[in-house]
DNA sequence: GTCACCGAAGGAC
DNA sequence: ATCTGACTCATTCGG
DNA sequence: CCGAATGAGTCAGATGTCCTTCGGTGAC
């Protein structure tokens, strides 16, 4: 296949808004697809490639050969390319990787150049990615989608199935849980209180503790143990500790959800930036991050994923020291959950996951199984400057700098931005507004628009952070704005100060 | 030749 | 990670 | 009984903070 085939169906996908189009144009290119260049293609139309790290981003792209006039690469040659280009380090490897992105990109015509720099940067933006794609396959090849993304959580992609797909249903079916591979991890949706969790569940529910560290999925086979993080990185190496608890539980062979934290001698965990730095590093760190499990898929032989969770459960408690599980209450009283949970934020936890009891193991989609309930702090901060938006927020002001107050020197100290929370009506509010106080000439020539600090916004978060990067010392964790505020002025904005009171 | 520093990439939330 | 808007499918409402 | 309105479930996209690793480069 021609990366020109592949590019076009790429721009007829993001022509259209209806997802049947979309799925439609990508079902046909899926058809023509040769069986050797399947996988590449998959993962092509799914807006991704197939190399993880190329060590190539907007920066290596910034000037580019000019087009080519005729259309020549090949999709399997656009995927050697990377590889080659992939495989690059070492000293004098960024020069050779910008010739070899030189050559590509000169190989390209506009139209493929275009999507090349997309899937490079991964900002394909054609309204389609692995979901839709799964769906693709699904017509292509005439099997159930449900075939396809139960086939794509085992194997761990939905690129890793695409050609078994078109061996049928029964090939798909075939594909199932291998102690070893890391299987897609079930997510949460969220909802804003315990009430409103154990309502969409209905009955009785398990609240388990949501701890603030790193997802894990353990596989371990006799002596032979596999930590993966959230999107499927192998992070064995790098947490010895916890592949010795699990290689002293008493089982040939286990598969194990759970969380990675580091605790502090005081038994509180510590904060989050702790145990992401402890599982980024790859060398020796002081630090010990221990494992805490919250769900069992498979136990000597026998696959529990499909079970009730109460079943898991059962298992879990039977196999795993308490010491190295979720701590959990389950109850159908509203008030018992919230006791719970206050225990919980108090003991320094993120907060509570709710599942119901009877809910099989499933990736691939953010179901009503588990909800999970954190508090929100909420703040009333000043604008400092404004950012244009891009994509769907072209043309409005988008992103929003913040600033608390400082009472000593009278001035706003930044700490954080965020673009969340708002609704089209707002945008356009809001660049209207911050057009108005901007503090330049031409608010239009400049990416950031710097504004008189005089606006007030009422910002929700999760919680606050240390920081290098802002002048305050402190930074918000997921803010996004809730309204803004015309009844407050920038003198009666929360102060740098009660920021800093939240630091855990 | 080494070392400190910087920016980009990539990955956690 | 969070949040909004858009597309689909299913159900309810109005005549 | 039929078509329109409404609601629930999903998906994509916009873009946040922090941290480590690695190559390049300038100072000595």
């Amino acid at each position: 296949m021609l990366l020109a085939d592949l590019a076009a169906t790429s721009a007829t996908v993001a022509a259209t808004r209806s997802r049947k189009a979309k799925v439609a144009a990508l079902a046909a290119c899926l058809e023509t697809a040769e069986d050797a260049e399947l996988e590449v293609v998959t993962s092509y139309l799914g807006g991704a490639l197939r190399q993880r790290r190329t060590g190539l981003g907007w920066r290596s792209l910034t000037d580019l050969p000019p087009p080519a006039q005729d259309a020549s690469l090949t999709v399997l040659e656009v995927h050697r390319a990377f590889d080659a280009i992939a495989s690059l380090a070492g000293p004098g490897s960024q020069g050779a990787r910008a010739a070899a992105v030189r050559e590509l990109f000169g190989r390209a015509t506009a139209a493929e150049q275009q999507w090349l720099r997309g899937v490079v940067t991964g900002e394909v933006r054609q309204g389609a990615l692995d979901s839709l794609v799964q769906e693709a396959i699904a017509l292509a090849a005439d099997v159930p989608v449900v075939a396809v993304r139960r086939a794509a959580m085992f194997a761990g992609s939905t690129v890793a199935v695409a050609r078994l797909a078109f061996d049928g249903t029964d090939a798909l079916g075939a594909v199932g849980l291998v102690v070893g591979r890391p299987v897609l991890p079930m997510l949460a949706s969220s909802a804003g209180s315990l009430a409103e969790a154990l309502a969409k569940l209905g009955g009785t529910a398990v609240v388990d503790t949501k701890l603030d560290g790193v997802r894990i999925q353990v596989h371990r086979r006799d002596d032979d143990v596999v930590i993966a993080t959230r999107t499927l990185e192998d992070i064995t190496a790098r947490l010895p500790e916890v592949v010795d608890v699990v290689r002293r539980l008493p089982a040939s062979s286990v598969v194990l959800d759970g969380e990675a934290m580091t605790v502090g001698p005081d038994g509180r965990p510590r904060p989050f930036q702790e145990t992401a730095s402890r599982t980024a590093t790859r060398g020796a760190s002081a630090v010990h991050v221990a494992p805490y499990f919250f769900d069992l898929l498979h136990l000597d032989g026998r696959d529990l994923h499909d079970l009730p969770l109460a079943d898991r459960l059962a298992a879990l408690d039977a196999l795993v020291p308490a010491a190295h599980r979720v701590e959990r209450l389950v109850t159908d009283d509203v008030a018992a959950a919230d006791d719970f949970a206050s225990r919980v934020v108090d003991a320094g936890h993120e907060g509570v996951v709710v599942k119901g009891l009877d809910v099989p193991w499933e990736a691939g989609r953010r179901g009503n199984g588990w909800i999970k309930v954190k508090p929100v702090h909420t703040l009333d901060l000043v604008v400092l400057a404004v950012e244009w938006g891009s994509g769907r927020r072209k043309g409005w002001l988008s992103n929003i700098h913040l600033g608390a107050r400082d009472p000593e020197t009278g001035d706003v100290v930044m700490l954080g931005k965020t673009f969340k929370g708002m609704s089209d009506r707002m945008l356009a509010w809001q660049t209207e507004r911050f057009t108005e106080l901007a503090t330049v000439p031409d608010p239009r020539a400049d990416w950031v628009v710097p504004v008189q600090p005089t606006q007030v916004v009422e910002i929700a978060f999760d919680g606050v952070q240390r920081s290098t990067t802002y002048p305050g010392g402190v930074a918000l964790r997921f803010a996004r704005v809730v309204r803004y505020r015309d009844d407050k002025t920038a003198a009666e904005a929360d102060t740098i100060d009660a920021v800093r009171a939240l630091l855990p």
